[in-house]
DNA sequence: ACCTGAACACCGTTCAAGT
DNA sequence: ACCTGAACACCGTTCAAGT
């Protein structure tokens, strides 16, 4: 954008990845054909490949970068300061918020396939994802607010819990507004349990 | 199977959801083709269309047998007479187990995009594989064993924390078996809560 | 270094025509 | 009623050739 019509194109790469992600936000992955994007990004069809060896490449960078933002955002609404209820409810509506507004984009992220490169960045960002969450619970638990059970597994329930809620938005059998209008009731009965106390 | 060689094909449509769903079971969505699926047919690549109106028509078939499984499976696996948290363990593990051995059906079954027809019974499956839940819930409020919150939420909840860790095996985030080894800690959380008592 | 054009092997879908 | 064959408009990927 700073430019105005650079040499063959400019940065045909991040062209490529914008346009791809707008396509999948409002069509959705199965019409998202790299022949399109090149029409769009106004290049032949071919030139894609020069920077992305594959279909799938392409699909892998844009989860890549939403791995990104998601961890970026969560990181960025985590105030360690906090007691752990409305810390882990903050958390959950940035969680609850993402995937509202990047349904497609999530469930590329969460896909089973990917190219077998890019499996460890995929991986790490997982991890960068799992990490707040993990020192949430560490913290809690150093704090005698949670339970003294296996940490890691505590941090995988909590995850279950967001990831189910953000499953059925993302399927289309909640409303995403009225999924994040629960949030705080989601997080209650983590904490305290579907049991009478 | 019971005729041999029956006349034009005999039943079309059975065999190419049964080719359907071991090509996803085996290779996945992304290689699941009409063509190729009326190859292994031994039909015309034009047959299908006479079965199945769209390749989508096809995959909604396929998700809604996939809702019946798992509504039946849900419903033979339950137990009235059980306290809630066996009753409940229980019927985790059937759709955990389920979601271990269908993957790429469950895949399917949460998609958001189904044929305009065909999303009532979608919605339908969902409903009744819901229900189970529901009823559980329902019994344990009605004797006390859960607090007095809203039931459709509470099931929501024990839902996406299920889903949840369905989803993760599903992504491969999580090992199936692990998955199914930690049932019975995964429903022990979710009815007493992280916040020790 | 980066892109194009043509080519190849595949798709899904439709539709006249066959049995 | 059910299926075939040809046709159409699309794909992803590769590769020589251009700039």
């Amino acid at each position: 954008m700073s430019r105005s019509r650079p040499y063959h194109h400019g940065d045909l790469r991040a062209a490529l990845l914008e346009s791809a992600e707008r396509t999948l936000r409002e069509k959705g992955v199965a019409s998202l054909s790299l022949r399109e994007l090149a029409r769009e990004t106004g290049v032949s069809h071919a030139a894609p490949g020069r920077h992305f060896k594959d279909k799938r490449a392409l699909l892998d960078a844009l989860a890549l970068a939403g791995y990104d933002r998601l961890a970026r955002a969560l990181e960025g609404a985590d105030d360690p300061s906090l007691p752990l209820q409305p810390r882990l409810t903050a958390l959950a509506r940035v969680y609850l918020a993402f995937a509202a507004e990047n349904a497609e984009l999530l469930a590329l992220m969460y896909a089973r396939k990917h190219e077998p490169g890019a499996a460890e960045q995929m991986a790490a960002g997982v991890d960068r994802t799992v990490g707040v969450f993990d020192r949430v619970i560490a913290d809690a638990q150093r704090r005698g607010e949670i339970v003294e059970a296996d940490p890691e597994r505590l941090t995988l329930f909590t995850g279950a819990a967001l990831h189910g809620i953000a499953g059925f938005t993302v399927g289309g059998i909640l409303d995403p507004a009225e999924a994040l209008g629960m949030t705080d009731d989601l997080i209650h009965h983590l904490l305290h349990g579907l049991r009478p106390r």
